[in-house]
DNA sequence: ATAGGCTCTCCAGTAACTGGAAGGTCAAGG
DNA sequence: CCTTGACCTTCCAGTTACTGGAGAGCCTAT
């Protein structure tokens, strides 16, 4: 199967196909004649399974330590939990960045007339110190 | 004031400062003999706009306009609120994927027994198809 | 006079792609 | 047989918002 139809399958961009081969993360299971490359099922498998753990915010390094274990029959599961588990307490930590982030802000704006004079809540509340 | 002074004023790194100003986004109130960005009280107050502007997770030419705003005295209020309410929308979209990553990995968690076993749901949730 | 602590500019690298240019390959149609 | 168009290839540059480092200049104190 050529990149397109694999990029297709996969649910990914061409480009990022390419990209995962030249980085080493997912390579094609072959290369025709004319240097096409060829992905067979189990390698689009492959790119599916970095597509879902990149939709969950795994960094591409921690895409890597996952495939590595989903190919690993031999894996723990506590390895993988480990992993997971680091990256919820990640997700976590961002959650209460963006309440603050939101609260602050919704509070700047309700305070905020929005009309045309140049009175502004939100400008004096970024203007303020720490 | 020279910029060490300056950025810690403004609770910013001295090479965020010096980029600021390649950018153009805060220009040095002006430069001694020898070359050396000089800040005055006004031009920190920019900096720390800016910071704060930044932590609300503005990017940069969000700051921008908020800073001709900021400058702008005849501005109107109505601006400025367009712009927040941007940004609070954005913040609410980032926050509902948060939610549903969170929420799935943790469930994906939750099955995993975390054992010296290979079988392991988060792998299997990852390897899943769309 | 020299040591240290500033400061300057410029270059490179980060994460994870994305876009584009220049050129090779392949099947179908005229 | 030739061309057209849709593919494919590689490589280079740009994105965001910095950050680190090299090499060199400046300034103050001892």
């Amino acid at each position: 199967m050529k990149i397109s139809h694999a990029a297709e399958r996969a649910g990914l961009p061409v480009k990022t196909v390419r990209y995962y081969a030249d980085i080493g993360l997912v390579a094609p299971s072959d290369r025709s004649a004319a240097g096409y490359r060829s992905y067979d099922h189990a390698t689009i498998q492959r790119l599916i399974f970095i597509r879902r753990a990149r939709a969950f915010g795994f960094g591409i390094s921690e895409c890597r330590e996952l495939l590595g274990l989903y190919e690993d029959d031999s894996r723990s599961s506590a390895d993988v939990k480990a992993i997971a588990k680091r990256r919820l307490a990640e997700i976590e930590e961002k959650q209460k960045e963006l309440q603050y982030l939101h609260d602050e802000l919704a509070h700047l704006i309700t305070a905020c007339r929005g009309d045309d004079r140049p009175a502004c809540p939100i400008i004096s509340g970024l203007a303020k110190p720490a």
